[in-house]
RNA sequence: UGCCCCUUAGCUCAACUGGCAGAGCGUCUGACUCUGGAUCAGAAGGUUCCUGGUUCGAUCCCAGGAGGGGCAACCA
């Protein structure tokens, strides 16, 4: 009874894939250690979706003492870049993951092809020389079955020579593709004699040049790839369920001995934002934001200029978890991931984002003391003081002060006492304003009985507010960043319109002139500070440099006076 | 000739594969106070989509229905 009984370890909750994985482990289904891998195709930058499945990915390999590759899906070489290829490798790395392999699809192409004529020579794959037109109506509907192609019985030794000659660059783009020769009545679309190999003789793609003219398509690049580098759990989102029978069968015929199974889980939507690659090329070549690593963007680039860090990313995929049903994930919990992160790691400094002048009539002219303030709450356990300067003109939030305020408001007002954090406590007694009735001062006075851990310190007041010293002040710009959407399904937007209607036109707000304490000077571009009552910010990579302060809102501090407000 | 998924608290997911429906976030309440936008504690919240069936017992198995989603790109 007396000795606290130590907290049992609770193994984290499983989801479905992990406890798949842990079946082969167990059942040893496999006859090797789990193999996943994180397959991007490279002609975008990856998103927050991506950011889950690179957790999953990896993490399973972790957990299970597995390995995980990272391959690039590059099969289209009309839409592929190296460029993209270097940004993938760079966000994976600053998630924090190792793969093991580095593949690419575009060194399977022999293989693959070696396969389809291993297809063609037992009849189970042909060339078809009908049009695109043609294959996509002879396809037939969800509800009515396909018509088989004229050429779909070609001999074995008729099609081995079509394909070479295909491969040989023969024929113009279009002209014929290889299909496999499964059903064209199947209930399963994607089995109606799927296509595999299209050409390509024009295109350029980014690692084989002009040399190599006939491209797999996804289905045919994809199960084959995972077999060859000896995968053993396929993961993908829900939308390739269709597709599993086509895998299923590629990698059978190929006469792989222990294929790889596809599991698929379901993607990520994100609200107030869009998680598609096409969506986000979109923003960023029609201008809506300054590129992929624009801080409101969802991808990796951006999140990480804006100043999330990767544990932050990590913990979020963890808490939502992989599921087989559609998920839409409040932005308050990925918010909430970032906060709980950054409240444990960085230190806090005032700054001011919307400066009105206070002047302390009773301080002396001319006097400026050092304060000791904490670098962080007493309830975060890291340690570190500064010194801040203070003196007769400071400047405060003009949000911290209200001439008639409502019940409950416990910062400055005429009359009233609030505590200037780490100072002293000081009483407005004059509100000063310029001709068009805008406040232009606050004329305060100080009681010097209570600066922060003297012999009077602890007399009690309402409200603590930051503040600056204005003549040590330091001028920045701060860039408050929102949500990109004015609503959480951007999709959901009346007919003839698209999700760019949905914009959100605040979502970034900045403000040219905020005063910082000094004490930021001296730290490194890229350095994350809580600006106390305010949010979490980060110098800006990109843009700030000694001497020209930039700072990104990363995200708020949660807001809980706006609760009160909206309550009356 | 349609096929395949999914449906449990406001949201996201659990429930050891038939045994008193739980957790995180959110919400509310309280405590604390030099962050009243930090932190801590507690509470509320459920016809497990519906109707039948099997069973001592069904969120779980079966049948039918409803709702949501995916599939008819030479994209992935």
């Amino acid at each position: 009874m007396a000795d606290q009984t130590p907290a049992p370890e609770t193994p984290r909750a499983r989801d479905f894939i992990r406890e798949l994985v842990a079946d082969d482990v167990a059942t040893g289904r496999f006859g090797r250690a789990p193999a996943t891998r994180f397959p991007p195709e490279p002609n975008g930058f990856l998103h927050m979706g991506h950011a889950k499945s690179i957790c999953l990915n990896f993490g399973i390999a972790r957990e299970f003492g597995g390995t995980c590759n990272l391959r690039f899906d590059d099969t289209n070489p009309f839409t592929e870049d190296a460029k993209y290829v270097e940004a993938i490798k760079r966000d994976v790395a600053w998630l924090g993951f190792t793969w093991d392999g580095e593949f690419y699809a575009s060194d399977y192409f022999e293989r693959l092809y070696e396969i389809a004529e291993g297809l063609v020579t037992r009849g189970k794959a042909y060339v078809d020389d009908q049009t695109e037109e043609q294959i996509r109506t002879n396809r037939g509907t969800v509800t009515s079955p396909g018509t088989p192609s004229p050429w779909r019985d070609r001999t074995p030794a008729e099609n081995l020579d079509l394909l070479r000659r295909m491969k040989a660059g023969e024929f113009e783009d279009g002209a014929r593709v290889l299909r496999a020769r499964i059903d064209m009545a199947h209930p399963n679309m994607v089995m109606r004699d799927p296509l595999l190999l299209r050409i390509r003789r024009g295109a350029h793609h980014y690692r084989r040049g002009t040399s190599w003219q006939v491209f797999p398509l996804y289905d045919f690049a994809h199960g084959l790839s995972d077999a060859i580098e000896g995968i053993t759990r396929s993961l993908c989102t829900l939308e390739f369920k269709d597709n599993r029978e086509i895998y299923d069968w590629l990698v059978r015929e190929a006469g792989f001995a222990s294929p790889p199974t596809q599991i698929e889980f379901a993607r990520l939507e994100l609200d107030y934002t869009v998680l598609s690659k096409r969506k986000l090329l979109r923003l960023v070549n029609e201008g809506h934001v300054a590129g992929w690593d624009d801080p409101r963007m969802p991808t990796i680039a951006g999140l990480r200029r804006r100043g999330v860090r990767p544990e932050a990313i990590r913990t979020f995929a963890e808490t939502i978890g992989v599921a087989r049903k559609d998920a839409r994930v409040e932005i308050a919990i990925f918010e909430h991931a970032v906060r709980d992160d950054l409240n444990m790691e960085v230190p806090r400094r005032l700054a001011v984002l919307n400066p009105v002048k206070v002047v302390l009539t009773n301080y002396p002219e001319g006097q400026v003391e050092q304060l000791e303030a904490q670098d962080y709450p007493h309830d975060v356990p890291r340690t570190g003081t500064r010194t801040i300067p203070f003196s007769r003109e400071l400047y405060i939030d003009r949000d911290d002060f209200l001439e008639d305020p409502p019940k409950k408001f416990f910062r400055l007002s005429p009359g009233n006492e609030v505590r200037l954090r780490f100072g002293y406590i000081i009483r407005c007694e004059e509100v000063v304003k310029d001709a068009a009735g805008r406040i232009v001062e606050l004329r305060c006075t100080y009681d010097p009985e209570t600066r922060s851990g003297g012999a009077n310190s602890d007399r009690k007041v309402k409200g603590t507010i930051h503040w600056v010293s204005a003549p040590h002040a330091l001028s920045c710009e701060v860039r408050l960043y929102d949500r990109l959407f004015r609503q959480p399904d951007p999709d959901d937007v009346p007919e003839g319109q698209d999700f760019l209607a949905a914009l959100n036109p605040e979502s970034l707000v900045v403000i040219a002139d905020a005063k910082v304490e000094p004490t930021v000077a001296a730290d490194p571009v890229g350095t994350r500070y809580q600006f106390e009552r305010t949010g979490y910010f980060m110098t800006d990579v990109v843009d700030s440099a000694p001497g020209r302060l930039v700072f990104n809102r990363i995200v708020g501090l949660r807001d809980s006076w706006a609760k009160e407000l909206k309550k009356g």
